[in-house]
DNA sequence: CTGAAAGCGCTTACAG
DNA sequence: CTGAAAGCGCTTACAG
């Protein structure tokens, strides 16, 4: 070993653990990769040699042989503050990676601009980096991810805003629109008169379900379904759009908000004006994520199995991955969990 | 364009585009890697059949060529409900992202085991998919980290626990036992007169400076120094260590936490058991992360500037992987910021 | 300024 | 079961 660069130690070859082991690289290969066609001692010499040289094969020489990156990409197009801001995406990602833990697929996140993609997100997934991405949070105007999975195999968390647009259409959801209904059924059940809703931003698919869900229970209840602003799926936003529902409606007692991170800033800004709740205002969320149970008080709220949902895009692309062509659209049951706040 | 394989569009090589502008494959690679040798008209053409062709250059090709896979890792040894649970990350992250953006480089989030380091993180650090790696929250007894900087340029969040064992030593820091002997001053100059500590968790250099910081302070004041429980830095452990130490000493009317989001904890548990804060016991907090002010009671806290250290992080990796034998160990400052709670 | 050629470290038919 | 050889898509001296 010289000492002439003062650097780093550079990684051993596949030429190096055949020279080792006295095989040529193609066995050494077959080694590595598990192929069955290699005699006993062969095989030991050979994995003597690695564990001796610590050799790990180098993923770029890999790749480009084989075309596998062994990697997948994890795109949210959202704000460092809002990804880790709701709990809703930690669940998500524990989903993936519990997802992915037997696979030999390592998962690389990217946090993507809420708008659109910038170029270094695009090379990224259009250079060769991963085999293959699972897209959370996709907003409407975003052509490129909804074009993307005519590249590259992708399985979308939620369904699609432009099904017509997508080449294939691989996705996770609940029924949004159902669970909402629900939501809001709860508080009519309750005998609430003046049912309002908090919804999410209107370029994001599963925010135009659920207040569609709402919509339709109230409609159905007689009620007017006037009383809809739309938040961000922040706890400032939720608050934010309390106060204003609260403006054009004194008399509202109850309401159904998008998302329980949206519900705890709603129900800050009701006890700060003196609401009592669920006394005077009754709020049903929707996620059952770990805001919910947070807060000063427990939230009642539409459950969505989150983590499963992360479980099964990660299974449901690793089938894609293998060239199944398996289920493509999974809509997972959303449920009614009652606590404090309605 | 057959319709043979129901599959993927095949992506364009340097070589389609190569002759696609009548030129050879080097003057393609030149252009795409702006070398200056290049006559303008030929580079117009290139850059036409480029933009034809959408032209994205193979990562693993050029990897393998040139020995950059303009990647770079963030291992966090924390499981997933630490990472998200604790805004400290996600505004490390930020910084991060921030320092990198004017590069070419993108970052891949690993999370590790807390404990040590599975075999996919190793082969994933070791197998060429990064050029560098930063190390946030790196517990003691992680040898594998300890000794990658001498395989891999790698910069730590938080000087090294074993510094001898380190072949290279890059770190970004705050001087964590001066921070908190300061915040433990703030509360004896209130007069406090029995002042406990939530430390984190003693595999952790950071956490061990804080105590000690704590120590100092209070052994300084002539106040005995036994009352130390340790948390895992997460709200439930600061709630759990808040009611031992409530048990060994009903009397105490201070509490240095080590961390904001146990300090959360601590206070909801003072609170229950009917103690004010900071009337009965005042509290500060370390980080004075966006937890610090998201609770029902706003922190008196010591100040470290997590997002400057993570965008230091990346400008220090930056310049290792650039050859640079700059500063190598940088150490930001801490300040007091009275809130509420003490 | 431009091209031919070698090489990066693997995988994978193809022979034997 | 094993090896020689071609090839994956780039970069980079080396000539010219």
């Amino acid at each position: 070993m010289t000492l002439e660069t003062p650097g780093r130690r550079v990684a051993p070859t596949l030429e190096a653990v055949a020279a080792e082991a006295g095989v040529s690289r193609s066995t050494v290969s077959r080694v590595v990769n598990g192929s069955s066609h290699v005699s006993p001692d062969v095989l030991a010499a050979v994995n003597t040699a690695i564990d001796r040289l610590n050799y790990i094969p180098n993923r770029a020489a890999r790749s480009l042989a084989n075309r596998q990156t062994m990697a997948i990409a994890l795109v949210v197009p959202e704000d460092t503050n809002r990804f880790f801001g709701d709990p809703f995406f930690a669940e998500i990602v524990q989903g993936i990676t519990q997802g992915l833990e037997d696979s030999d697929y390592v998962l690389n996140l990217q946090l993507a601009s809420p708008s659109s993609p910038s170029e270094k997100t695009i090379r990224y997934l259009l250079g060769g980096n991963v085999d293959g991405a699972i897209v959370v949070s996709h907003h409407s105007g975003d052509d490129f991810f909804t074009t993307l999975d005519a590249t590259l195999p992708v399985v979308f968390g939620g369904r699609p805003y432009r099904p017509d647009l997508h080449r294939n259409n691989n996705f996770v959801d609940v029924d949004n629109a159902e669970g909402a209904a629900m939501g809001t059924q709860y508080l009519l059940d309750l005998g609430r008169k003046r049912v309002a809703t908090i919804a999410g931003p209107d370029n994001m698919q599963a925010a135009i379900d659920r207040t569609e869900g709402w919509q339709r229970a109230v409609r159905a209840s007689g009620q007017p379904t006037d009383l809809v602003v739309h938040g961000d799926f922040t706890m400032a936003g939720g608050a934010a759009a309390m106060r204003e529902l609260l403006e054009r409606a004194p008399d509202l007692d109850g309401v159904f908000v998008a998302s329980d991170l949206m519900a705890t800033g709603a129900i800050s800004v009701l006890r700060d004006r003196g609401r009592s709740v669920p006394g005077d205002v009754a709020v049903v969320g929707f996620d059952d994520s770990s805001a919910a149970t947070s807060g000063e008080i427990q939230l009642t709220t539409v459950h969505q199995p989150s983590r499963e949902m992360g479980a099964e895009m990660a299974r449901m692309l690793l089938a894609l991955l293998r060239g199944e062509t398996t289920e493509r659209e999974r809509v997972m049951p959303t449920r009614m969990v009652v606590r404090d706040s309605a």
